[in-house]
Parts: structure tokens; C-alpha cells; sequence
RNA sequence: GCGGGUGUGGCGGAAUGGCAGACGCACAGGACUUAAAAUCCUGAGAGGGCAACUUCGUGUGGGUUCAAGUCCCACCACCCGCACCA
């Protein structure tokens, strides 16, 4: 069979037929799945695609087969720097490059034979599409969720220009090799904070792998602690955050981020502040990449003349601030326990301070006893007042309800999660949708002035002042204000990359809606996605934005369920021939693309399913390609054996153990012994004289969401009725997995001493006879103590 | 440092606490062929033995159990993610 040629004739029929349009509102049950969707490179589609795509589209042909409306939908994520570059450097609209792209990626989706919906096929870049990303962003707005803030960019001080952390990898720009610097700028945020507790709890509803689960509970980091309100001598107010409200007593200093704006409000009173300025400079100056290197030397500097006051029993304690301070986080300043906590340790070590030690068990001289080698060691406060001799626990609860009896603290959660930098100078991305007007400040465009179009530029590339593109066309810029009809500006940022994939498994599901993001009867009728597949590199970014927004979008009724995505699974990394990592510098990539033409859709399909463990890591290999080709041409010649006929009672068994096997695999996502079982059960039938139609239609109707093309000809070639497709996925009888005969393993204190056959509807008693008198000589003057019997597997007999 | 994961023949990998190495690759021998390719058959974890057989074997060291790759404790190596988070 030219395998090739088959592919194709099938390949225009599912497209003629829309075949796997998904139907809205079928009386069928619903399963969504969802494979995220690529950004349309010119390099075309790479191991990162092929096999998600692959294994996906296996699990929605075995459950079209078991009835279900499978909703197995595909898009471009378009939007974004790589096409941005290329416009750049040629000068061709990055429009033109994606048209190309994305009609080069669809070419080779559909040589793979991919059951996707193609009617529900979405662009990020296409108006229709980002009219809806714009309206989301302007409910944020509305409700106060999105506002401007300066926050940091990534800046090439040669190129002039701003550059994603990828693009300043090492701390240095990509292009042309400068030290990257941080630069402040006005930027749109999204107040993702507001919604960390929900994202948090929000995880347990959903089946995603415990260890998605977990990087996502990391990443929101929250900590459970103490917020304490303290002064400074000269009367000004601040609070800090801990975790360890029990080693109060131990303060002997305060420290404040570099940045924190406490700092600016004392210039008058900082004696030193030149030497102020001069660390805070030093400390800016570091780039991110040094910020988080390894080794972590301490530095810092005294604020002189600031003396603060230890709330707890109002002791005078100098002020200092540093960079092991972070800005970001709790409240950008923190109460320092030198004999408690190795940084302030360090930090103390460093500027000779004096420590206290407040709990005892520890050896200060040595290093700080912190709060992992004395939680749960019934540990007991010393120097603290009163509160000396309770355990740490204790004086947990009671120095928290002692600060909110006094007005002094009281307990609360913070997160390491921020809010997200919502704005990019660039070109190629969703305008944001807002106009600036010097009466009413920033105005949101009306719906019905959506979508707001990203008009021509004759540069891609942003200006040196680091302003998006966009700046630079007054007659776009200037607009009138939607609110008062005077003279107002638009914002010239556009949307981060992000934005699109934030929302998009909604936009399936009503994809040509121009009255809504997508109609709520249908969201209902969809509902979650019940697995998404996607790459481990966006669980924590891509997978919370997503999360965010559609909890965002339930908040205001606009979704009908809390939660987008059941279950979150993803394929192991593929690693380059050699068992390294794929790379372009290294020159070891794999084109996937390689194997369709060499071996067409099916054999590639099943050489990738055969490689491993889908979700492990593993290299790529060769080496399945030609034994699955093998296992196709067996399965075609095996076509010439098979005669009009029922299922057989000795080929029950094996049948109804790949029935069970085949299709327990898929859903496990197991493909590589679902095909081992096609092969067993492909030698079985080789060895038989002759193959019976209905045995012949059960090994291609299993074999089917692997090999779709080649299955579909065979099954037509025999003239099986009806059409392989509208046949049900084969069931089995319980009781053809029983086998009248079964060898079971021998022991005698544990060790094999032979194998003997049984029927495993036998008694133990008829057992335990049989293999007495078979292995009558090892049992020769032994006394038999116990007898374990495992049905169907082994018997053990313990001798003296 | 923290969180998650992995560790099994020459290789990719299988094994609800129950016969370790399914299924493949590579390898060797054989059949077909003038020859090769393709295809088919056979063999094989390692060591020892002519053989029947026997010893050792799932990263390391302990433990539980009639029975451990699998469960428990401690450790080692590698991979991924995070990392001065108070």
C-alpha cells in the first residue's frame, strides 16, 4: 500500500466532509480538549508541537469513538517578537509573515492527518479576535484592576530600545551583546495580587499533576505571618512583615528596601544622604541577573540620625537599608533578628551589630537559630519579658493577640506573586485600548469603537526614547476624548504577548461571535476544558494569566465555572539524538516534518507514540520509525487472510485484553504499550491460518486514532459497514478476560523451583494437590508451615 | 538552600507488593537471493558449567514482608522549576 498517496485521499476527504466539526449543543456528551496553541514561526512546526498534537488527537478519536462530541479545536498565537524582529530587519508587515506562517503550519497539521475543527480555527492578530482580547482588558479597567504604575523595562542602553527578559538573558541584549539595564517606565498593570488567594484555593478544584499544582502554590507563595506597625523616633509610621512574631524581642535593627519611599520622605533627617544616594544608585545599577546570582554578598548602609522603636518594648534601634530588602514584597521593609535569621546575621556579621538571642536551643556563636531548626522542638523564648518561657507555638498566638489588643499588628498573608506589567513598547500586539485626556485623564474606548486597529508604521522598530512605534503616528495619536469630545491621546503601548493566550479556549467556543466573546448557552454547553496539554515552560506564566482572567470574567458573570481547565498534563522535553538538549546553536534539532515525508502521517505518528513515556523526558529517536512501519505493512498484509466470520472463542482472550489494554493506555496517556499491545495481538493473528472479519475490524478499529489513514482504507478496502468512524469503539465480555489454562510460578520459601499450568477457577486445596504431586521430590522431608496463593500468578510454600 | 521528578540489559523502555527485563532497537546465527536490500525464523541480563543446573542482578546502605524495582528510613547522582520572599 502506498501509504503516502492513501494519506492524502483521506486527508481531502475529512476536509470536504468537515468531519470533525465539533456540533454545538449535541445531545452527545461533551469532551473539550486542548492543545495549546503555537505561535506560527517561520521555522514551522518542531518536536515541541508534533507530538502534543499527535497525542491529543489519539485520545479525541478514541473518545469520538465512545460517543463523545469532542471539541478538539486549533488556533494562532501571533502575536509577538520573532515577527516583530522580522519586520524589522526586511521591512515586510509582520501581517504578511503570518499569513505565510500560519498557512505553512496548517499544511503541515493536515499532512499529519490532526482531527482538529478547522471552522473554529482562531488568529490572536485577526481583528475579530483582538476586539475581544481589548474588550476583557477594558472590564479590568472598569473595575479597577488595571492601572498605571512605574515598574522596570529591560533596557539596551546602545540599541535603545526595551527587550523581553528572553532578549536579556545573562543579563545582556541579544542583538548586540551591552550590559541590559533597568530602566523605569510608565506602565498599564494588572492587579493580579487581588486575586492570589482565589488562585490558590482555586487549585483545588482542578485534577492538573501535584507537581503543576505545587509550582503554581510556590509561585503565588503565600506566607502566613504578622503585619507590625512601628515608628521612628521621630514619629513617622511604617510596618513591617514577619513570618516569626516569636523573635520580636531578638530586634536590633530595621532594614528598608533601597526603593522603599520611606526613605525619600526622611531626606532631611538622613544625615548621611549622600552616601544614601549613592548605594541606592549602586543598587539600581544591578542588574537582574547580578540581583540573582548565587553568591549573595551583603552591603548596606546606615541611615544616620534615623533611630526606630521596637514596638514590643519600645527599645531605640538604628535603620539601615539594603538590597537583601526586596521592594516587592510584604511591605519593603523587615524587623532584623540577627540571632534568628541567617541574612540578618550575615547582614550583621557585616556591619557589626549586636544580636539578641530569644530562643534558646541554638548556638548564636556559631550561626543564626532560625525558625526551620526550632519550629516543633518545643523550643522555649528566653529575653522576651513576660512572654519568657513559652514555647515558640505559644508565643506565637500570644504575642499576635498582644499586638492586636495594643493596636500594634495583627496577623495577615502576603504573596511573592506581583501584578503583571500589562504594557510593552513594541509594535506587533493589541493596542491598549484607552485614550489620555488632560480633563478626565485616561478614558476608555466605547465598545462600539472596538476593536482599536493597530494602524501602519513605516518603522517596526521602537524609538530611542524607548516609546512604542506606534508614538511616532500623530494622527493616530491624537484622537478626541470619548467622554468630554475634547483633544485627547491613545496610549501607544500594546499588550504583552500573554494577553491572547489568556482567553483564547473561550473564543473556540463561539469563534465568529461579534456580539460577545462567546455566547454564554455555549459556554455552559462546553464547559471546562476537560485536558489541556501544553509545555511545562508556561505552567506558571501562561497557565495563572489564563486562570486569572477567566476567574476575573466569572467574577462578573461573564463565564458560567470558576476554574477554565480540569486537567493540565504535558509531554516530556524531547531531547536532541544524543540525549542532549535541542538547540539551534548546538545544530542537533529534530524536524519532525522529516519523518512524514519519509514514512507518511501514520508511521510518523506511531514512531513518536513509540518513543517512551509520553510524559517523561526522553531523546529523540529513529530507531521506532521502521518497526512501526513494519507494523503497518503486517496489518495490510494480514488483509489477505481474513474471511467473513465471527469472533472465534480461542482469540477471545487476547482480544478483550488489547480492547481493554489499548484503550485504558490512551486515557493514561500511555500510547507506547498501547501500540506494544497492537503489536501482540498483530504477531497473534499472523500466526493464525486464516483471520475472521469481526476479529480483522477489532484490531483496525483500536488501531485507528494511531494510524487513522491507513485503517480508514483497510476498513473500506474489506467493505465493513458501517464507515470505520461510525463504529463504536469495541467492548469486551469481563469474562473473556479469564482464561481456562494459565501457568502460575512455583516457590518453595520464596524461591522458584518450576511453573506448572492451572485452571484458575481451581480451589486452592486442588492447587496446593496438583503441585504437591508434580514437585513431590523438593518436598521430600519438609514440613509445610504456610502456602501463599497469588490467583493466577504463583504459589509459595514456606518449608521447615 | 527550597519544591517537584528520575535512576531497571549495549540502547529506548515494560512490570495493581507476586515469575524483573513485556514491546522494540542494535547485535549474532539461519532461511530466501548470483549478491545486496527488504522480509521471515532462531538466540540472548551478567558470571560459572559440556549439560542438567547454579550464583549475582532494578543508583547506595538499612528496614518491613512468605514475597520489594514497587512500601518505610537514611543517603548518592542527574534533570526541571524557584531562589536574599522576611
Amino acid at each position: 500500500m502506498d501509504f503516502k498517496s492513501v494519506e492524502k485521499k483521506w486527508q481531502k476527504i475529512w476536509e470536504d466532509e468537515h468531519r470533525y466539526h465539533a456540533e454545538d449543543f449535541s445531545k452527545k456528551p461533551k469532551y473539550y480538549i486542548l492543545v495549546e496553541f503555537p505561535y506560527p514561526s517561520g521555522a514551522g512546526l518542531h518536536v515541541g508541537h508534533t507530538p502534543n498534537q499527535i497525542a491529543m488527537d489519539i485520545l479525541a478519536r478514541k473518545k469520538r469513538a465512545e460517543g463523545y462530541n469532542v471539541l478538539y479545536p486549533i488556533g494562532w498565537d501571533a502575536f509577538g517578537l520573532p515577527t516583530e524582529n522580522y519586520a524589522i530587519k526586511t521591512g515586510i508587515h509582520p501581517k504578511e509573515v503570518t499569513k505565510k506562517n500560519v498557512e505553512h503550519f496548517k499544511q503541515q497539521i493536515k499532512s499529519l492527518g490532526i482531527s482538529f475543527d478547522w471552522d473554529r480555527e482562531i488568529n490572536t492578530t485577526d481583528e475579530n479576535y483582538y476586539k475581544w482580547t481589548q474588550w476583557i482588558f477594558l472590564q479590568f479597567f472598569k473595575k479597577g484592576l488595571a492601572y498605571k504604575a512605574e515598574a522596570n523595562i529591560n533596557w539596551c542602553p546602545n540599541c535603545k530600545i526595551g527587550l523581553s527578559n528572553e532578549e536579556s538573558e545573562g543579563g545582556v541584549c541579544e542583538r548586540c551583546g551591552a550590559t541590559v539595564v533597568q530602566k523605569p517606565k510608565s506602565q498599564w498593570m494588572l492587579k493580579m495580587s487581588e486575586y492570589a488567594e482565589k488562585l490558590l484555593q482555586g487549585l483545588n478544584e482542578t485534577n492538573y499533576w501535584e507537581n503543576i499544582k505545587a509550582m503554581q502554590r510556590k509561585w503565588i507563595g503565600k506566607s502566613e505571618g504578622t503585619l507590625m506597625h512601628c515608628k521612628l523616633k521621630s514619629g513617622e509610621g511604617f510596618d513591617i512583615f514577619t513570618t516569626c512574631i516569636e523573635t520580636v524581642f531578638g530586634i536590633t535593627y530595621f532594614v528598608l528596601a533601597p526603593e522603599n519611599p520611606l526613605v525619600d520622605k526622611l531626606k532631611d533627617k538622613i544625615q548621611n544622604w549622600n552616601e544614601v544616594l549613592q548605594y541606592r544608585e549602586k543598587a539600581s545599577k544591578k542588574s537582574e541577573f547580578e540581583r540573582t546570582e548565587l553568591v549573595k554578598e551583603k552591603s548596606g548602609c546606615i541611615l544616620k540620625g534615623i533611630t526606630a522603636i521596637n514596638p514590643i518594648n519600645n527599645k531605640e534601634v538604628p535603620v539601615f537599608i539594603s538590597d537583601y530588602v526586596l521592594a516587592g514584597y510584604g511591605t519593603g521593609a523587615v524587623m532584623a533578628v540577627p540571632a534568628h535569621d541567617e541574612r540578618d546575621y550575615e547582614f550583621a556579621k557585616l556591619m557589626n551589630l549586636p544580636m539578641i538571642e530569644v530562643i534558646s536551643g541554638g548556638n548564636i556563636k556559631e550561626r543564626a537559630f532560625e525558625k526551620g531548626d526550632y519550629l516543633g522542638k518545643n523550643c522555649k523564648l528566653i529575653n522576651s519579658e513576660n512572654f519568657n518561657g513559652l514555647t515558640v507555638e505559644e508565643a506565637k498566638i500570644a504575642l499576635n493577640k498582644y499586638l492586636e489588643e495594643h493596636n500594634l499588628g495583627k496577623k495577615e498573608s502576603t504573596y511573592k506573586m506581583r501584578d503583571w506589567v500589562f504594557s510593552r513598547q513594541r509594535y506587533w500586539g493589541e493596542p491598549v485600548p484607552l485614550v489620555y485626556c488632560e480633563k478626565c485623564g485616561w478614558v476608555a474606548v466605547p465598545d462600539d469603537q472596538l476593536p482599536v486597529k493597530l494602524p501602519n508604521v513605516e518603522k517596526y522598530k521602537p524609538t530611542d526614547d524607548g516609546e512604542s512605534p506606534l508614538s511616532r503616528i500623530d494622527e493616530w495619536v491624537n484622537t478626541t476624548c470619548p467622554h468630554c469630545g475634547g483633544p485627547a491621546k491613545r496610549e501607544t503601548d500594546v499588550m504583552p504577548n500573554w494577553a491572547g493566550s489568556s482567553w483564547y479556549w473561550l473564543r473556540y467556543i463561539d469563534p465568529h461571535n461579534d456580539k460577545a466573546f462567546a455566547d454564554f448557552e455555549k459556554l455552559k454547553y462546553w464547559g471546562k476544558v476537560d485536558i489541556y496539554n501544553g509545555g511545562g515552560e508556561h505552567v506558571t506564566r501562561h497557565l495563572l494569566y489564563a486562570r486569572f482572567w477567566h476567574k476575573f470574567l466569572y467574577d462578573n458573570g461573564l463565564v458560567p465555572y470558576s476554574e477554565p481547565f480540569d486537567k493540565r498534563v504535558q509531554q516530556g522535553i524531547i531531547l536532541a539524538k544524543d540525549g542532549t538538549k535541542m538547540s539551534k546553536s548546538a545544530g542537533n534539532t529534530v524536524d519532525p516534518m522529516e519523518y512524514v515525508e519519509k514514512y507518511g502521517a501514520d508511521v510518523s505518528r506511531l514512531g513518536q507514540m513509540f518513543m517512551g513515556d509520553y510524559t517523561e523526558m526522553k531523546p529523540w529517536s529513529d530507531a521506532t520509525m521502521k518497526p512501526c512501519e513494519r507494523l503497518l505493512n503486517r496489518i495490510v498484509a494480514l488483509k489477505e487472510n481474513v474471511q467473513n466470520g465471527e469472533i472465534r472463542p480461542e482469540n477471545r482472550y487476547i482480544l478483550a485484553q488489547s480492547i481493554k489494554k489499548v484503550g485504558e493506555d490512551i486515557e493514561n496517556l500511555k500510547f507506547n504499550t498501547a501500540i506494544s499491545q497492537i503489536m501482540i495481538l498483530t504477531s497473534h493473528l499472523e500466526n493464525l491460518k486464516n483471520i475472521n472479519s469481526e476479529e480483522y475490524k477489532i484490531l483496525l478499529r483500536i488501531l485507528n486514532p494511531f494510524a487513522p489513514h491507513i485503517t480508514e482504507e483497510l476498513w473500506e478496502e474489506c467493505n465493513f459497514k458501517p464507515s470505520i468512524e461510525n463504529t463504536l469503539w469495541p467492548s469486551f465480555n469481563e469474562n473473556d478476560l479469564v482464561q481456562n489454562e494459565v501457568e502460575i510460578a512455583v516457590q518453595i520459601n520464596s524461591k522458584i523451583v518450576g511453573r506448572t499450568k492451572i485452571c484458575p477457577t481451581s480451589n486452592q486445596t486442588e492447587i496446593e494437590e496438583k503441585v504437591k504431586n508434580e514437585f513431590e521430590s523438593k518436598f521430600a522431608g519438609k514440613e509445610i508451615i504456610k502456602v501463599v496463593l497469588i490467583p493466577s500468578r504463583l504459589i509459595n510454600f514456606i518449608v521447615k
